[in-house]
DNA sequence: CGAGTGAACTTGTCCAGACAAGCGGCTCCA
DNA sequence: TGGAGCCGCTTGTCTGGACAAGTTCACTCG
């Protein structure tokens, strides 16, 4: 009730996008239309559309009413973070098998990617994570003190819930993060834990999480199983001058 | 000249802060300054602002000046389709060896890509890649007759320029991609062109590039050579209320 | 029957003003 | 000295209006 009125407007229209209500190829109402139905002013549509648009589910030209070009949304900002967050969206079992938590000196390259000095200590995780039962990825975490003794405090366990759900939950400020994948064949201790032979092809993402001052907090390295999970990305030519293209991400089993 | 005045202030912004003029974690001007600097209204200098934050340049607050991000910026549409777009953006040398360019009836896999009936006629394309004269990509590629034709037609070289720039130019209705990646071995093919051995892991990257009424044109197969090529995607946590995670794509060499 | 004109409708752009909400620094008081 | 409250600046939200530019469609004219 205490959102803005334009917050409201654009998810009353997504919502219906979503729901098939509004089918894709369809067009919106024009803007009148919705200025009479919310019984707002025109500059109030408009920022609830250009919601829309950024988001790509609308597109739309000048002299024509915008028109639904699809129902797929951009996976939120805990998704691509949360391994366990991103699985039961999917609609699959997420779990994991803890192999180590521990404390210690930061080596020279995890060091480097977190902006602390060599020895410092930090907090790494190795975990294999499952997904209804059958192991697809291998999540190596390392984070800053600062955050990682939370890890360790009372009320976190590393085989039950979410690292992401847990911190965001207990305030951390989690705000950007930069993911960059390759491709590596899997190392002695891949093949050992997700039970592959040495070689074999892993599809490997690397992250690094960032405060809202751009501090860094978590650098990760997940490698997992192909044919497994997929990663996607749209892109589409900018519409409208002086927009830019608009991006979705879509993390996806296969 | 005949740009909207919104986009001229959002260009001179992006300007300023890609130049370093203004640098990471300095403030903007407030829009009322910029309101006198430019001579416009406010909601004119809103829009040119709300181009930028969505684009991932700044980031601001209620009750202060929004503050410099980042000065990477996303990559335009085309870099993301044209390898040879994206490799001279990056100030690399790019080159291609064309091993067939063919006119054959669609196998099953690719109609049902296409979306046309298994056997219609496609253009298909196979070429390695190189970057300063050194192998990187195996891409294959193909066309819907439609489009594929214009390749047979006098004015394209497939062993000179950029099929996506050739075809841009004549007006070719390429609007939206989406891309999936993952990792594979490289099979027979794979590592006779690219002279590595089977079952080096290769970052692979399926596209499906459309018009904008969504008819597919293009499926393309393109396999990457680990540690020479990167794709990495930044994403960040909303910001303002109903805002949506602004998203950037960038393609690196390593 | 076809081509061209024009009106109605749509979105894009821009303006001027108003109030609410958040931030930061200041003063003043205890 | 330290804290609370106030004030000014900033952005967020919303209104109502105006004109420009693009699309669609029906009508008219040749």
């Amino acid at each position: 009730m205490a959102d803005p009125l334009h917050a409201r407007i654009s998810a009353e229209l997504r919502d219906r996008i979503l729901s098939g209500d509004l089918a894709p190829g369809a067009p919106l109402p024009s803007e009148a239309q919705l200025c009479a139905e919310f019984g707002t002013s025109r500059g109030t549509v408009r920022a609830a559309l250009a919601t829309l648009r950024a988001a790509g589910l609308i597109r739309g030209g000048q002299g024509k009413s915008p028109v639904v070009r699809d129902k797929t949304l951009s996976q939120p900002f805990e998704n691509l973070l949360s391994f366990t967050s991103w699985a039961e969206r999917a609609g699959r079992s997420p779990g994991q098998r803890t192999v180590e938590l521990a404390r210690r000196p930061a080596s020279a390259r995890i060091a480097h990617q977190l902006e602390v000095e060599e020895g410092t200590p930090v907090v790494e995780l190795l975990r294999v994570r499952t997904l209804d039962g059958e192991a697809v990825m291998l999540e190596r975490s390392s984070w800053v003190l600062e955050v990682g003794r939370l890890l360790f405090e009372g009320g976190f366990d590393p085989d039950e819930g979410s690292i992401y759900r847990y911190l965001l939950g207990a305030e951390v400020d989690l705000a950007t993060a930069r993911h960059t994948m390759d491709a590596v064949g899997a190392d002695d201790l891949d093949a050992r834990l997700l039970d592959i032979s040495v070689g074999t092809p892993l599809l490997r993402e690397r992250r690094l999480a960032r405060a809202s001052d751009d501090r860094p907090l978590e650098y990760g390295d997940d490698r997992y199983i192909p044919g497994r999970v997929t990663f996607t990305f749209d892109n589409a030519r900018p519409t409208t001058a002086g927009q830019l293209p608009n991006l979705r991400i879509l993390k996806e089993t296969s």
